[in-house]
Order: C-alpha cells, then structure tokens, then sequence
RNA sequence: GGGGGCGUGGUGCAGCGGUUAGCACGCCGGCCUGUCAAGCCGGAGGUCGCGAGUUCGAAUCUCGUCGCUCCCGCCA
C-alpha cells in the first residue's frame, strides 16, 4: 500500500506515529515559509504542513503543487499548536509534519471546485461525472446507498432469502413500458429484450420452488425520464411463496424502517406504516400516491352543496357526482391573480372551472360569487364539516369522481407546496391496498389490468368476476413515501383457471396468451405455489433518504433528460460492419 | 409529441435596446512561518450557446436551432 492510513481516521491518540497518506490535494495555503496542504481521500481531510526552514527540498517540491494533484507525504503525526485546532474537520486536532512530500501525478486545474457544491449547469457535472463523484455530496449518496443495499441483503439473508440473478437479455413483451431491443446476430431479425423487472422469472423461480427470492436488480425502461425516473434504474425485486398480503407488507416495512434507521439522513414520521385502500387514499388525497406529511384532505360535501341553489352543484350531485372541498388555512386573502392561478391547476386537470369562497380573516364572513346559493345553515355547515376559520380559503370541485380526485389532489399537492407544508425534514410511508383489479373503463372493449397480469384478485371477490368486473379488488399493494411511489407488488395468480379467466377479461386470446406468456402458463401447470412479491425502487428510496430531489444525484453514471451519457457520448454511431452482423439496415426519420 | 425555465470569462451570477459587458470565486505573477473559503498587491481571461431577422445601433427585441432542466403525454 502506498499509504499506512486514511485521511479521515487520524486522531491525537496517533500523535507521534510516522504514517504515510496519500491522496488528492484539496486546497493549499501558502503562507511564505509554511505551506498547509489539506489532502483528501474518500475517508476526509487531514492538514499537512512542510515548513521551510525544516525541509527545503520537500517544500519546493510543495509549493508547486495545486488542487486535484495527486501526492504522497510522509510524516510525523502532531498535535496542532494550542489554538490552532479545526473543531470543523474531525482530523482537527492534529496534523502531519511532512519529511517526505511525493508527487504522484499531477493534474490539470478541474473545470469546477471540488470542494465547494456551487455548480449547477448539469451539462457540466455530468460531462465530467468522475470530477463530480469527487465532491462530498456525491460521495455522501453513494455511500448511503452502498448502506441501504448492505443492510438489504444482510436483512433478507437472515430471513432466508436467496439472492439469484436473472436474465439481462429476455423476451419482448408488447404489454407495459417500451423495451429496450438487443439484436440477435445469430438469429436474424429477432431480438431480445432487456428486462423492465424481472417478473416473470421471479414468478418462475418460485414455481422452481426456491420459495423466497430477492435480487439488487437492474431494470430497463425505454420510457421518457423524469427527476424520479430513468432508463435504467435498480430494484430490490423479491418474491415469496406460501405467504399473504400482510406477510409481505410486514417483512418490507420492518426492512423499511431498520433501513432507515440504520442509513438514512432523514428520519421516519412514524415507525407503523398506515395503511390506507386505494378507495380511501383517492376520496382523502386524490392520489393512489398520497403525501401524509400535511393535512388539506379532500372533505365531501356532496349533501350540503347538492342542497343549494347553486346549479352547477346541485345538478351534479342529482347526476350521482360528488362535490369534494379542500380548506386552505391562511389563504382568504390570496389575490384575484393567485386564486386564478389554482384555477387554471384546477383546469388543467379537467375541470371546468374552481369555485371558491374565502373567510374573512377579521369577521368570518364568507366571500365568493357562489356564498349567495348557499343559506346561512349550509354555510355553517360546511365551515363546520370543513374546520374552517377566519382567513380560510376553501375550494370546490364537482365533476365526475375521477375529476374532482384530480383536481383536489393536484391543487393539494400545489398547495402543499406554496404554503410550505412539505416537511423535508421526515419520511412520512404509507401503504395504498386494494387497488382495483382493472381500470376504470374499456379499452376496445376490454378490461385493462391496472397492475399486471398475473395480479391476483382478493379470494373474496372472485365471484364478481362473473358479475360486475370492474368491481373487483385485487392483491396489489404500493408502497409511497412523501409522495412517491416506492414499491409495487401483488399477490399472484397462481391457478390456471382463474388466470384464464382474467386473460378472457383483458381480451387475450388463447394464441396471443401462448406466444407471449406460454413458458408461464405451462410452468403454473407443474405445482406452483401460491406466491407474491413486491419491488421497491432502491434509487427512489436512496434520494428520499439522502434528502436529494432527483434520483441522478444517487446514481453513479445517469444519463440526460434526452437520455443521453453526456462523458462519454452515448448513445453513438456504429461502424456500418456491426449494423451489417446484426442484419440491421437503418430508416432514419425524415427531416422536416 | 407538447408546454415552462435556463444558456453572459474556467465556475456561480448581475446587466435586459446605446456601459470600455460588471461582481465574486478560480487561474497566473509577486509578498508573507500558523493557515484552514488564508490575507495583501498586481495581471490575464468574453465571437454574451449557434443562426437568421428587426433596428442608425442587439447580450438585451423577434423567429429558428442546439444543449441542460422541470412538467404533461408516456411510464408500475
């Protein structure tokens, strides 16, 4: 090793010692006759001082070095003159006093500080990514998630988990996300796939009889990227066999909450995950993602307001819509120009317009075009089913069920936000159970599965699959933390019969079902056993915990909005003799 | 595919029809033996993303284009 120690663990109990560091050269501070250099490696920062008078071959050396130079001292570890101690760094108290000062490679000036986080062109970060990971943030993330996967596989191992790697290269399937398509050189025009979750094979690995499964696995959406997603991003996948709904839900949050604990910067709001059915997450938050860390739910006020003289309401309550309210705290006063602004929210999420009325913050009297339809009695009664109070801002929608959840639920999310709800402070997790088996409405005449396939519907509600299937709840649950979708999973169908049942409700034909998913249908044939799983999206988690915004600042390499790796140029042309083995002849898009 | 924001010395920003295009940090040179965002003195460094247009005059206004970013669509 060219270094005895690191250049974070030194401590006064080492004073004395000769030890060698090496590292990169963060700052120096030439004072004349004594430089102080602050050499860093991922550990830390220790002070290294070369004086003069002491060592003049090893100072001149010194004083031509700068930032990012890469060097090697050896030395005599000394306290620091009294008063002279840094209580910012964690080496402080000490300091090396260099009889040996080596240049190991020295470097060009860096395009940014590495030790200051002011850059924000992300053009920049990510062209020189290796620059960037330098910097304590990145650093910071990057071990946190090294943490958060450590403390993953140690907790499934314990509990019997076998960790098993599956295909990169897989099937196509026409369902879900865009696949990213891999050609085949040895079979002309046919192609692989890289997984979008490696579904079915943990399904497969549980026919195999495995029973519990986990994998830190890559997955590939060829999807357009958001601050939470990315075209390859990486999933605790797991699955179980012999187990319930509340047996995974109990495993995942008990992981969840020692992760947590045991990684995170941000701490839990709460130890005990709520769990709330989709049903009631969409009447409270308007969302199947809620955010709990603040109030302004949606409050029915169907009753009230279908009872005034107010058309728009009324008749829409008699049409058997509802009318949903949210109380804004503090907003009475909001201006023409702001509450026009919620309006064109409100719009945008398909209503037709926003009525609103405002308490007085000095009388509590009621404000807004539409307080005249409402009687005294039904304005105290919605103040009063609202909690409202003076100074209060409250919003009306009613429309279909599906709009009004998306009008309110983006309006208290907006909200939320301008009035600084957020707490950013707490991880506030939540599960969402019950989802509905299918979507809302026909797609060509058919159901739509609103989670996958091979969700299973509750045992209880089967026989409504005769009857009334868009009725049906299923064995999916999300996990959602401050918003944010964090995990999804299901119970499996695991019997033939009622797989094939579901298919007919989706509109799969006995041939598309075998071209597509024949391996599957044939391995439920051999014994398989009643299984589910679930997969939580380790970067989205890894961002929560780290307190970053967007789930590249927790990634090593990430790529562009447009998709692109901006170091190294990807993705590229190929030399037309690579096109040319994979029997692949280009159709370039027109330009306009 | 659509919409919003941003693009000015190496970096972060200011300037938003007429300025010698400004500030901080960095960089280069000098001074300095206890600094730690060292300090002091001096200096270099800009085709204002690119292209076209409007104008007597454009970093500034308009259109197009490229890049980064956020959102909708898409995506579990």
């Amino acid at each position: 090793m060219l270094k005895t120690h690191s250049c974070g663990e030194l401590r006064a109990e080492h004073v004395g010692q000769i030890v060698t560091l090496a590292g990169w050269v963060n700052r120096t501070r030439d004072m004349g006759g004594v430089i102080f250099i602050d050499l860093r490696d991922r550990n830390g920062k220790t002070q290294v001082v070369i004086n003069a008078g002491d060592n003049p071959q090893d100072f001149a050396t010194a004083e031509q070095v700068s930032r990012e130079y890469v060097v090697q001292v050896t030395g005599e570890v000394g306290l620091r003159p009294e008063g002279m101690n840094n209580a910012e760094l964690p080496t402080g108290d000490i300091e090396v006093k260099v009889n040996q000062f080596v240049v190991l490679n020295p470097s060009k000036t860096p395009p940014f500080m590495i030790d200051r986080d002011d850059v924000t062109d992300e053009t920049l970060r990510l062209k020189y990514r290796y620059l960037d990971l330098r910097r304590e943030r990145m650093q910071r993330n990057l071990i946190i998630r090294h943490k958060a996967i450590k403390f993953i596989r140690d907790y499934l191992d314990e509990r019997d988990f076998l960790e098993v790697e599956t295909p990169i290269l897989f099937k196509s399937t026409p369902e879900g996300a865009r696949d990213y398509l891999v050609p085949s050189r040895v079979h002309p025009g046919k192609f692989y796939a890289l997984p979008q979750s490696p579904q079915q094979l943990k399904q497969l690995l549980m026919v195999a009889g495995y029973e519990r499964y986990f994998q830190i696995a890559r997955c590939f959406r060829d999807e357009d990227l958001r601050a939470d997603r990315q075209p390859e991003f990486t999933q605790l996948d797991m699955e179980m066999s012999f187990v319930e709904r509340d047996d995974i839900l109990n495993l995942i949050e008990e992981l969840m909450v020692g992760m947590v604990k045991h990684t995170s910067l941000v701490p839990l709001a709460h130890e005990v995950f709520p769990r709330l059915t989709y049903r009631e997450a969409m009447e409270r938050f308007g969302t199947d993602r809620p955010d709990i860390r603040y109030g302004l739910e949606l409050v029915d006020v169907s009753d009230i307001a279908g009872a005034s003289a107010f058309k728009v309401f009324a008749e829409n309550v008699a049409n058997g819509n509802p009318v949903k309210a949210i109380c804004v705290p503090g907003a009475g006063d909001y201006s023409r120009k702001e509450v026009g602004e919620l309006e064109e929210i409100a719009k945008a999420n398909g209503a037709k317009g926003l009525a609103s009325m405002a308490l007085s913050s000095e009388t509590g009297e009621m404000k807004g075009f539409i307080t005249k339809f409402f009687t005294v009695d039904q304005l105290i009664a919605l103040t009063e089913r609202l909690g409202a109070k003076p100074g209060d801002l409250l919003l009306f929608a009613s429309d279909t069920k599906s709009v009004v959840y998306s009008v309110l639920g983006e309006l208290r999310n907006e909200l939320g936000t301008r009035l600084g709800l957020k707490d950013t402070g707490t991880l506030a997790f939540t599960w969402v159970i019950d989802f509905p088996l299918f979507e809302e409405g026909l797609e060509d005449g058919h159901y739509a599965p609103s989670h996958h396939m091979f969700t299973s519907p509750k045992r209880d509600q089967i026989p409504l699959l005769d009857t009334n299937p868009g009725e049906v709840l299923s064995e999916q649950y999300d996990l959602v933390c401050n918003g944010f979708e964090v995990a999804g999973g299901s119970i499996r169908i695991h019997e033939r019969p009622l797989q094939r049942k579901i298919m007919e409700l989706i509109g799969f034909s006995f041939e598309e079902a075998k071209a597509q998913f024949g391996h599957m249908l044939e391995a439920f044939e051999y014994g398989a056993p009643p299984h589910g799983g679930i997969a939580p999206g380790i970067d989205r988690l890894v961002a929560l915990m780290a307190g970053e915004p967007n789930i590249r600042e927790v990634m090593a390499f990430p790529k562009t909005a447009q998709a692109t790796d901006l170091m190294s140029d990807t993705p590229s042309e190929v030399v037309s003799k690579q096109l040319k083995e994979l029997h692949i002849a280009l159709a370039m898009p027109e330009k306009s």
